[in-house]
RNA sequence: GAGAAUGUAGCUCAGUCGGUUAGAGCGCCAGAUUGUGGUUCUGGAGGUCGCGGGUUCGAGACCCGUCUUUCUCCCCA
């Protein structure tokens, strides 16, 4: 006999888990539906060319490979066995599993051009794979829930989403967020106007730490990135930046007056905001953050990334605008923007804050119980009622004592049990068992379904 | 990829300085109660102490390896 087991950083979903799951999903699909989203599902598995350089150096690394089928060792040489795993694994494993949603879906768009009315707006909800270590919120297998836009570059959209991040995180319950809002063309502009062109790579990755390391430590990264001292000393509006959002923006504006790739990046977030405004929601909470990076080298326009307050986890959704994602498949200019939600975080943040209904847990409302051999067959008719009624009803299959039923009824905090033995049969009414107040009566089949049926949830 | 912790009954955890037959609570099963649960009482089952090796007269405890889970860095949802 074996020990069953799990990959690390899988996890199994029971009933009680589900049913918050379910809850969460169901609630961000319907907010992606709303804004005139459509379902869209790619395959687990895709072509590692497909997924491959899509993610920068370190994402190949974080590929599941599928070993081929058959004999995959067939046709390999010496030369494959010493040029290393990394090239090894090339010619073994052709296929992967998906490393995110956004890349499949515009291989869909490129293999479906012809046939998409644009601008075509989908939504996904699949798993993904990373093979990274798992940590606190950070697991091999999650789901993601992607919504996206492609074939216009307005800037309505960028305003949507942040409108749908809203909406779905407080159908969530979840009320003290931030959506902290970039411009990929910001950060072109800082580098620019600091004298280190084209550096906003490497720039982006020092800032972004600085509300964990410090302004002292930011800056010794800098230096050992190569950024000489002028360009640092230039960088000195960075470091005290207004709380205030239109001081925000008139501080870049002056900094950046000289970058005109920084001015438009300015000028489209401030439309953003502007849009936000008009749409009329209330309470935004939305933050103009020029150290906010993110990993993907894809973006080119507006950055999203979503923190919950109060809690200890990472981002809970991220997203931005590329311009060109679709051109390593061969069609390039088509703009996109989109945003994906990480279902597992924000379970996690709801379950630590509390934030789940306690309603939903109980699944079956009525337990239809049996006392004798003879007894069950009168309460099938029942069962067929009930459910044609839409309530949820279950016999317990077995004959067996009352107690060891009606603890099955408790165990799934089943709410009404009718008990059938032979008085019931006689008589021809049958017991209906309130089970959180323990009161009893004798009830025709159909006052039974009018009962279960009236009594709020 | 680097560093640190962790693992004992189904679950949560005790287990002293290395010493006889490894414990508790909860849960489970049975009975008190042959047609009534969630309360109470009584009894019972349940263990390869993660796995492999080592030290020792003797290891749940000490040492090495390995796996798991968790945390930090990196990166991400």
């Amino acid at each position: 006999m074996q020990k069953p087991s799990l990959p690390r950083g899988t996890r199994d979903f029971g009933p009680e888990q589900m049913s918050r799951r379910l809850f969460l999903l169901e609630t961000i699909r319907q907010t992606f539906r709303r804004f005139g989203f459509q379902p869209l599902e790619t395959p687990a598995l895709e072509n590692l060319s497909v997924l491959m350089g899509k993610y920068g150096e370190e994402g190949d690394q974080l590929l599941f490979k599928i070993l081929n089928s058959g004999e995959y060792t067939n046709g390999l040489n010496e030369a494959d066995w010493q040029a290393g795993p990394r090239k090894l694994t090339l010619k073994i494993s052709e296929k992967g599993l998906r490393y995110d949603l956004t890349v499949p879906f515009a291989r869909f768009v490129v293999m479906n051009r012809h046939a998409l009315t644009m601008p075509f707006k989908r939504y996904q909800i699949q798993p993904v794979w990373r093979a990274d270590r798992p940590q606190k919120g950070r697991y091999r297998e999650f789901m993601q829930c992607d919504a996206d836009v492609v074939g216009t570059d307005s800037l309505l959209c960028e305003a949507e989403i942040v409108l749908m991040l809203h909406e779905s995180l407080r159908h969530l319950g979840i009320q003290d967020f931030t959506v902290k809002i970039n411009n990929r063309k910001i950060l072109t502009g800082i580098a620019e106007v600091v004298g280190a062109e084209g550096q906003e790579g490497p720039l982006a990755v020092a800032i972004d730490k600085l509300d964990k390391i410090g302004r002292e430590k930011v800056i010794e990264e800098l230096r050992q990135r190569g950024f000489s001292e002028g360009s640092i000393d230039r960088l000195e509006p960075m470091f005290r930046f207004p709380e205030d959002t239109p001081a925000a923006f008139q501080q870049l504006r002056s900094w950046l007056a000289t970058s005109e790739t920084g001015l438009k990046g300015v000028a489209e977030l401030a439309e953003v905001w502007q849009l936000v405004e008009q749409y009329g929601l209330t309470d935004a909470r939305m933050q103009l953050d020029v150290t906010l990076a993110r990993g993907l080298s894809y973006y080119t326009g507006a950055i999203f990334e979503v923190k919950a307050n109060g809690v200890q986890i990472g981002s809970i959704s991220g997203g931005g605008r590329y311009d060109n994602l679709t051109g390593a498949f061969g069609m390039p200019g088509l703009s996109g923007v989109g945003i994906s939600l990480g279902v597992d975080r924000i379970y996690d943040v709801m379950e630590e804050l509390g934030l789940f209904p306690e309603t939903g847990l109980q699944s079956t409302r009525v337990l239809v119980v049996h006392l004798e051999e003879a007894a069950r067959k009168a309460g099938l008719p029942l069962l067929t009622r009930l459910r044609e009624n839409n309530i949820p009803a279950e016999a317990y299959p077995d004959t067996a004592k009352v107690k060891k039923q009606l603890d099955y009824a408790n165990a799934k905090r089943i709410p009404f049990v009718v008990l059938i033995g032979s008085e019931e049969l006689e008589t021809g009414l049958l017991t209906l068992k309130n089970m959180v107040s323990g009161t009893q009566e004798k009830l025709s089949a159909e006052e039974i379904l009018r009962k279960v049926t009236a009594v709020a949830d």
